[in-house]
DNA sequence: TCCATTCGTAGGTACGCACCTACTATAGGT
DNA sequence: ACCTATAGTAGGTGCGTACCTACGAATGGA
């Protein structure tokens, strides 16, 4: 039984299909470690750029700091990351990947990988690389004035 | 402050990200005339093959039946669907889209085609329809065996 | 006629997610 | 010393979504 082509017609609608399900499947491969999405992103946030504050993370990630502060529990608890005290001043909590962090997030990366091929079977590897080229531009765009 | 590369390089994150954003517009502007994305999905499932037993929108929309009374009975409060009693089998209930819901229909997929002027608004046209065939492939895909 | 099955529906449950609030500790200017 | 602002955190709220359950009405085969 087929989906209505009115529907299908809309890339809004495709568009959000396909991203709900790769949401959807890599929380789900996640899980099976107890992460959520945002562990994954507080982890790759502190490999790429180093240590942050806790406020840095909330904002670079666009994340409540409460929640923060749940997510770094979590990651504290598996020996992913390390709080320390920052000396200088003394309310902040400079939060650091650990190696063992490290490693988890490469294996984040590859599932997300697994993910990736799974859901872009269809393309060809040329293909790939221009449909992620044309998505960094939109999702690019989706900050920018105007587009909404 | 930027996001961290190692999330942007993969391609599910930035699906996921587009298509919650896609979602999240049309489904604002879906709410302002009290409806949700189930409302539009059913209209379009009337509007393109005709009236549908209750259970027979459920499968193909993949929607709880218990849901789908929700959905039907919003519907039906505006004027958008009708429902009548199946002579033959009088436990089903047949829907189907009035005029008034046709009009609906079109108006709903003029504001899903603002949200994706508005989203895809960093590509040209032959781009956007580049785009459009392969994530239509991709969308396909995703139920083929093996994906997952 | 009886019984298992099917349809629609009301009501409730569970979960993820984003957000808010109140509180403690600390900082830093006046 | 005082006052205001800031950092982190515990706990809770509200919303959307999906799912399940129980029930009455109707069907159709044994």
């Amino acid at each position: 039984m087929d989906l209505p082509p009115s529907l299908l017609r809309l890339d809004t609608y495709v568009l959000s299909k396909i991203g709900k399900t790769a949401r959807a499947r890599l929380s789900e491969r996640l899980a099976t470690r107890g992460l959520r999405l945002w562990h994954m992103a507080v982890l790759a946030a502190l490999a790429d750029f180093g240590p942050h504050i806790q406020r840095e993370l909330a904002s670079r990630l666009d994340l409540h700091p409460s929640d923060v502060a749940k997510v770094i529990d979590t990651l504290v608890a598996g020996g992913a990351v390390e709080r320390r005290q920052d000396p200088a001043d003394r309310r902040r909590v400079r939060v650091d990947i650990t190696p063992a962090g490290r490693s988890l997030l490469g294996e984040l990366e590859h599932e997300a990988g697994t993910v990736r091929d799974g859901i872009l079977a269809p393309l060809n590897p040329s293909e790939r690389a221009e449909l992620s080229r044309m998505l960094h531009r939109v999702f690019d765009g989706l900050h920018a004035p105007g587009s909404h």
